[in-house]
DNA sequence: TTCGGTGCAAATCATTTGCAGGCGG
DNA sequence: CCGCCTGCAAATGATTTGCACCGAA
């Protein structure tokens, strides 16, 4: 709540670093598509969040969602039912900034990566960094155990260089 | 709330992984001495919660420390504020499981190491991982970019062998 | 003695849920 | 038409805060 209003001037800055993967982005039938198949309905605040999430790279909390992006044409529960069944559909991915609020982003079936995010503590600008070579060794730790099924979280924070000054 | 009852039961199981580090424990009065240094007074609640993160090795909810360690001796709300401005103080470390509870961890000032840690989406059961290769990557990825003060949360999920079952 | 720390209760904030009505397939 | 979705409002659960009192240094 506090950094949000920074958050918002910076969210138009987020950096893509897709440049040495195919350029190819999901299209909102593509994820029409993708509704269906998981036995969701196309209702109304389903496609605006859809929309917004495709528009706007990075991850955002349900109430900049809502407030943001849909200008409250649905309700706050229902931006909140909507990101979960998403998730649950694996159309997009939580988030965690370690300041007990969920953020989502778009996960694209089909092109998409997986990658984590860098995160200025001072004025809450967030980065995509692509950890490739990380993920390998990473997901070995937990396979040396036995374990299954294996997800992870990984944020970085750190004071950006412009806040350094 | 759901899975703590759980919880409880494994954190007594939780696994130490300190083979390739010194075997030193910071001490009661180590902390103390700490707690001094950072101008935090010495009050009851605080000499407990200090003993009961000594004592039980892991990261623990303030609801865990409150119930479980000091039997409700103090206010749940003395314990919050505890435990915040013993992460001021840089003295625990806060860990982010993605359940919207903080949980909280001695963090030894002299001795003490970075580690990570791998929890059974099942059971809920934590081990401990040693990463120390990783850290060194991990953090390239945030100095490439300029930041400076870096630091990161990685936290690993997945099914363990015994749920697997 | 002096603040910083505490207990208690009320407030806050993100998120969830019950319920009755509405609409997508 | 049926059952999933929605809005609304109230509930929940973690965490925070205001305030008057108390005790560590």
């Amino acid at each position: 709540m506090l950094g949000l209003l920074i958050l918002d001037i910076f969210f138009t800055m987020i950096k893509k670093d897709n440049s040495h993967h195919t350029a190819h982005q999901i299209t909102i039938d593509e994820l029409f598509v993708e509704m269906k198949k998981n036995n969701l309905k196309l209702t109304p605040p389903r496609k605006l969040i859809l929309e917004a999430l495709l528009k706007n790279h990075g991850p955002f909390s349900a109430e900049d969602i809502q407030t943001k992006f849909i200008k409250k044409t649905c309700d706050l529960a229902t931006v909140y039912r909507t990101l979960t069944s998403l998730e649950e559909a694996n159309i997009i991915r939580r988030c965690e900034f370690g300041d007990g609020i969920a953020r989502y982003e778009l996960l694209d079936p089909k092109h998409g990566h997986h990658h984590h995010h860098l995160i200025c503590k001072e004025c809450k600008k967030v980065e995509v960094i692509d950890a490739c070579e990380l993920e390998k060794s990473i997901n070995s730790f937990a396979k040396k155990r036995g374990f299954t099924n294996i997800s992870h979280i990984l944020e970085f924070f750190g004071i950006c260089p412009n806040c350094q000054a």
